[in-house]
RNA sequence: GCGGAUAUGGUGGAAUUGGCAGACACGCCAGAUUUAGGUUCUGGUGCGCAAGCGUGCAGGUUCAAGUCCUGUUAUCCGCACCA
């Protein structure tokens, strides 16, 4: 036997899978399916992540096992091309950004299939690619045919470096996603997708798909759904109310004061009758200069200035009350002005203190001079409420009485917002829309899709954040396509996230060039069977896809209202110091090299067994060595093989075991078990010191989905027929994983005090009779009396004396 | 601040209807093979000389607790002035 050569005989079976179309998904609708999707790859200039790795490989190891097990499986792989740093890296070099694209996908390309996924090669998307982003632009179009696309100007979040509009999920702790520059605020005219309109469908579909907990948790939290009541306060000086939202309307009578939020327009609207109008201006000012970060660094200490000229009337009570502007009430949810309490809520609390306002308690049980109560508790000063002992009940009771005065009803809010949908940049879909100076916003028509990114010299923005494609005027100018006058394009184009909305469908039928993918397609491949990727994802890639996907079936254009019907989530790979892999740390392992030095079935073994899957992990060399002997004591496997083919005595039950632990956890995902189970299969065999034909092809079966180039070349060598792809699935035989005898352990008042062999399911008297029999128990059983004995079959046995 | 998760040998981690804590692997120790190193093979390896003690910490329930209950600490993740 030689020693193994990984590198000869993983690259002849990838030159095998790749000339027999091994995992093309067959056109053949009538077999059962299975759809299998993991998050398609930022092609980057870097090559593949070690991370990339354990992600696909997950699914991987699920696709290859359901081949065996009869289904016609979908596992796709494509590219999410367009984006920042391929343009980045386009300007620095001065290369278009197709080529930098074109180039890094053939590097991925490379490096995946020198890993030996099983995916499906001839379904490749590239979301830069014209017959993609054609209909990446349709759906948009259709979006914009159904109202969900609007222009507003508003506050948005600008990166001074990267130098375009962001959305709130790219500049998450006022720091932009992309070079982590602090974001300003900005007056701008964007557009926005209406994703809040499908705010609750959002929410209320998380109850039919099969989703991690936690994943269905931060999307709950991202919608961010509250129940509570809109209340209209009169402005004592003029014929008009101030509308606020609350989910308290139960402290209605504790309201001392009103907060409005800096930007609301009743100030502009009123702003001759407000004797301090410059005042609020200044501050006004002042909160649009700082940043997000800043806004929420200084939570505790709270500014604001009252208004003279206007105060409110509370509707319950008929009581005047100041209002405030301050910068922390918000435009951008509820209605921008809030009602204070005080005495229920801390953050009006510290207002309160800061500015000597009354607080009233309304709700027994804290006490209200140290700080503000938010708990639970009976109504006081608080007229029809008075004597009610909880929250529930005193909501119920003011919502009828704001009811009955006219003068508010219950409301529902969410967190979320709409979607900023444009970027200043070159490498996007464009959007497909034109100004006209006299018909307005117009469509481009369908035909004319796709509407390409034309040829540009110079990819930087301008200065003032416009798109690199406003100074190409024979892109701008052009017809209106409904009046035929002079019309100008729409410059900016999709943000990044607008080709990953709609890729898995895409996958169903790749090459249509009719529609975005055929409804027979759609109707056998949909939904997604299970669906894996990092957590990172979650809220932002996975909602604005499951809304695309609401979108499209509320036209009837795709089948399911769901998109994946399962999702599930692996960990990080740490660095080998603990600390989250980077290039400035160093701490950066390359998968080519691990490739390289091991082999791609170490690899993949490796990332699998190195902890639970959905946990972070910190890498290890030395560990990727233990898989590599665990590959090498397999090759050596081959000189131990007898003729036989049927199981010896000796590993029935080890076999019978393997398979039934293998085949559990690989669709629970404890793949490092499994791999652990074949490992104790293999000291067995050591053990055993041979083993049969049968025995080890059934053992290669079970090690395929984890290892599939030596498992396959092994196949060969022991002169098993056809290739492992062809065979089905090992079964086992429950009756056969049990030994026929088993080690118990005997107890006496909960300790361990001996062992015991018995034959399995052997009867409790006859387990008692043995126990008693041995000479340690015996010794501390003399002289007690037994009070109890407790028989766990086949495990244990506790005799409790006194 | 709110929400969620996690805490087990020298290390990564096993163990879910409560039933032998430490599977599997790494590392380490000893031996064999080897000119040596590496590889490979065999045996050992939670702590403690011991009685015993051991799953972040303090209690509790139980014949029996890593697992259930109460409290507490630390770390990580998500959201964050959301009214």
């Amino acid at each position: 036997m030689k020693s193994y050569d990984f590198g000869a005989v993983e690259s002849k079976w990838q030159k095998y899978w790749d000339e027999h179309d091994t995992f093309k998904a067959s056109g053949d609708h009538s077999k059962k399916k299975f759809y299998a999707l993991v998050e398609f790859p930022y092609p980057s200039g870097h090559g593949m992540h070690v991370g990339h790795i354990k992600a696909y490989s997950g699914l991987e190891v699920v696709s290859r096992k359901r081949r065996l097990e009869g289904y016609n499986v979908l596992f796709p792989i494509g590219f999410d091309a367009y984006g920042l740093p391929t343009e980045n890296t386009a300007i620095k070099e001065n290369i278009h950004p197709r080529v930098v694209t074109d180039r890094n996908i053939e590097k991925f390309t490379g490096q995946l299939k020198k890993v030996g996924f099983s995916f499906d090669w001839s379904r490749v998307v590239d979301t830069t690619d014209e017959g993609y982003y054609k209909w990446t632009q349709w759906i948009f179009l259709k979006m914009f045919e159904n109202g969900l696309v609007f222009r507003d100007k508003t506050l948005v979040n600008y990166c001074p470096s990267c130098k375009v509009v962001l959305s709130n999920e790219d500049s998450q702790g006022g720091k932009c996603d992309v070079c982590h520059s602090d974001i300003v605020q900005k007056t701008k005219e964007v557009w926005y997708l209406r994703i809040t309109e499908y705010a609750d469908k959002l929410l209320q579909g998380l109850e039919e798909v099969d989703y991690l907990p936690n994943v269905k948790l931060q999307q709950q939290n991202w919608i961010g759904k509250s129940t509570g009541a809109f209340v209209n306060f009169r402005i004592k000086q003029q014929d008009e109310e101030l509308r606020i939202y609350t989910t308290r309307p139960d402290t209605l009578y504790g309201v001392t004061f009103m907060v409005m939020a800096p930007e609301h327009p009743m100030i502009q609207k009123y702003r001759d009758s407000i004797a301090n109008i410059a005042e609020l201006d200044a501050y006004k000012a002042e909160c649009a200069k700082k940043s997000e970060f800043e806004r929420t660094q200084l939570v505790k200490d709270k500014t604001g200035v009252r208004i003279d000229g206007l105060s409110a009337i509370n509707p319950i009570t008929g009581k005047e009350i100041p209002i405030y502007i301050s910068d922390y009430v918000m435009m951008g949810y509820g209605t921008g002005a809030i009602m204070a309490v005080p005495a229920h809520d801390t953050r009006d609390y510290e207002f309160a203190k800061k500015f000597s306002i009354d607080i009233i308690e309304v709700i027994k049980g804290g006490d209200i001079s140290k700080e503000a109560y938010t708990g639970d508790g009976e109504m006081v000063n608080s007229g029809v409420l008075n004597g009610i002992t909880n929250k529930k009940d005193a909501i119920a009771r003011m919502l009828q009485q704001l009811e009955e005065l006219g003068c508010g009803e219950a409301g529902v809010q969410y967190k979320m917002k709409d979607w900023a949908f444009n970027r200043q940049r070159y490498w996007g879909e464009p959007i497909p829309l034109v100004h006209c100076p006299k018909c307005g916003i117009v469509a481009v028509p369908y035909e004319e899709l796709p509407l390409r990114l034309p040829p540009v010299e110079n990819f930087e923005p301008g200065t003032d954040g416009e798109s690199p494609l406003a100074k190409i005027d024979s892109f701008v100018s052009c017809k209106c396509p409904k009046c035929g006058g002079a019309a100008k394009r729409e410059t900016d184009t999709m943000p990044q996230w607008a080709g990953s909305s709609w890729y898995f469908l895409r996958y169903c039928d790749p090459k249509n060039d009719k529609e975005f993918a055929s409804a027979e397609a759609l109707k056998y491949w949909m939904p997604v069977d299970w669906y894996n990727g990092g957590m990172e994802h979650v809220t932002r890639h996975m909602i604005y896809s499951r809304f695309w996907h609401k979108f499209l079936y509320d036209l009837g254009l795709v089948p399911t209202s769901e998109p994946y019907a399962k999702r599930t989530a692996q960990g990080l790979i740490l660095g080998p110091d603990g600390e989250k892999m980077s290039k400035s740390r160093g701490n950066v392992i390359d998968p080519n090299d691990v490739v390289k030095e091991y082999g791609a079935d170490v690899l993949r073994l490796y990332v699998l067994f190195m902890g639970d899957y959905e946990k972070a992990a910190p890498w290890s060399d030395s560990s990727v060595k233990g898989c590599k002997r665990f590959v090498d004591r397999i090759w050596a496997l081959q000189d131990k093989v007898t003729d036989s083919m049927s199981y010896s005595e000796k590993l029935t039950s080890s076999m019978h075991k393997t398979i039934k632990k293998v085949s559990e956890d690989i669709e629970a995902m404890k793949y490092n078990t499994a791999i652990a189970a074949m490992m104790t299969l293999l000291n067995d065999i050591y053990d055993a010191g041979s083993i049969t034909k049968k025995e080890f092809r059934d053992f290669l079966i079970l090690l395929y989905p984890f290892a599939p180039h030596i498992s396959e070349e092994l196949y060969q060598l022991i002169g098993c027929e056809g290739v492992l792809d062809e065979q089905e699935w090992v079964s086992f035989d429950e009756s056969l994983t049990v030994d026929k005898t088993v080690e118990i352990v005997c107890q006496i008042n909960g300790k361990v005090k001996a062992k015991l062999n018995i034959a399995f399911d052997e009867d409790k008297e006859s387990v008692i009779a043995k126990a008693k029999a041995d000479e340690n128990v015996a010794k501390l059983m003399e002289g007690k009396t037994v009070v109890k004995e407790i028989y766990v079959p086949n495990k244990l046995l506790n005799i409790v004396v006194r």
